[in-house]
DNA sequence: TTGGCGATCTGCATGACATGCAGATACGGT
DNA sequence: ACCGTATCTGCATGTCATGCAGATCGCCAA
């Protein structure tokens, strides 16, 4: 996405108006790489303008969004994730931790597809057009291979005391039944 | 996932109750391509079934993915999706209706991956140790691509009357304000 | 600088999806 | 047919996200 100051020109001209709230958001967003949910951009956000609103981070973030200036992305980690890099590019997601890192794929762009049932269309597959493709690469991060217990302790995210209460990231286990 | 008395066979042999409801969902989830999510199923069973409950639909997809003969995607479309094709392959999802169909690509596991920051480990990326990768193509179905307008009208599955409570598929639109 | 229109913010209610829990039920070995 | 215990069902709880309405404030004009 744009920076700060050409985001606040962008939304004036549209008739936007130029917010703090909104102004923190960009600052937060611009340059970051950590692809945040809504709700830890909203924790950053409360340390800087103690006030804000939750439901404001959610409205900003899907205004930049629709915009084009944000991907939002759902790697079935519970919450959203957003990713001011607009440029064609794919994740890695670690199962242990729930990190988010960019990855850029040679060729992802020719890659062959091969049917399911049908004749391939003009521009896509069995009359499907493809519009864009995600690739996302799960495993364990460096830090999670290091540390083989469960949820690998990151830096300015050690596990949360109170207790958890977040999803789980922890590798798929075999069947488990019920407790008696 | 293998044939219903072969899932029985299995459940019995881990200590586990062939009950009917568990027979039923065998069946159901069978050669089964439509990707469905545990409400949809949980529509289907309770025709041949009316009692069932959307609990145990959930307790035995979550059985079945934990016992490997099952596998859940999440692609953002609200509720995950199970998917009794365990083996190697990708996906197409129409961002108009949501209907998910199977895509096998050539070459997906030879994606040659370049970095965004540091060097490459040994067997992944920057020390990240791929486990598993998704490959989700999204676009329009042949039904969608024929019909302009919105959500398709899919059969068995036309435009909810009462009004619609699930995601909206329609494709992004340009930024929109709230109501005055 | 001041006035005022209307977009925006905040707090709360509502909604979708998923899981925890406990008593009633029924599978399956005996 | 009996019994132990896994399972089912109904409801409560939890998380993420959006709808709503009154208070607030950005921003253009006078
Ligand atoms: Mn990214
Ligand atoms: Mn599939
Ligand atoms: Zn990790
Ligand atoms: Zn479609």
């Amino acid at each position: 996405m744009r920076s700060p100051a050409e985001l606040s020109t962008e939304f004036r001209s549209l008739g936007l108006k130029v917010t703090p709230q909104r102004q923190l958001l960009f600052r937060l967003l611009h340059d970051n790489t950590s692809h945040p949910s809504a709700e830890a951009l909203f924790d950053i956000a409360s340390n800087q303008m103690p006030g804000i609103s939750l439901r404001t981070v959610y409205q900003t973030l899907t205004d930049l969004a629709l915009m084009g200036e944000l991907q939002s992305f759902d790697f079935g980690n519970g919450a959203a994730r957003f990713d001011p890099n607009t440029g064609a590019h794919h994740h890695l997601v670690c199962t242990a931790c729930g990190e988010v890192a960019d990855v850029y794929v040679d060729g992802a762009d020719r890659l062959h597809l091969a049917g399911g049932s049908g004749t391939d269309g003009p521009d896509g597959f069995d009359g499907f057009v493809v519009a864009s493709t995600d690739i996302v690469f799960r495993g364990r991060c460096a830090n999670c291979c290091d540390d083989p217990s469960a949820a690998a302790s990151r830096p300015a995210e050690a596990t949360p005391p109170g207790g958890s209460h977040s999803p789980q990231f922890t590798d798929p286990a075999l069947p488990t039944r019920r407790k008696p």
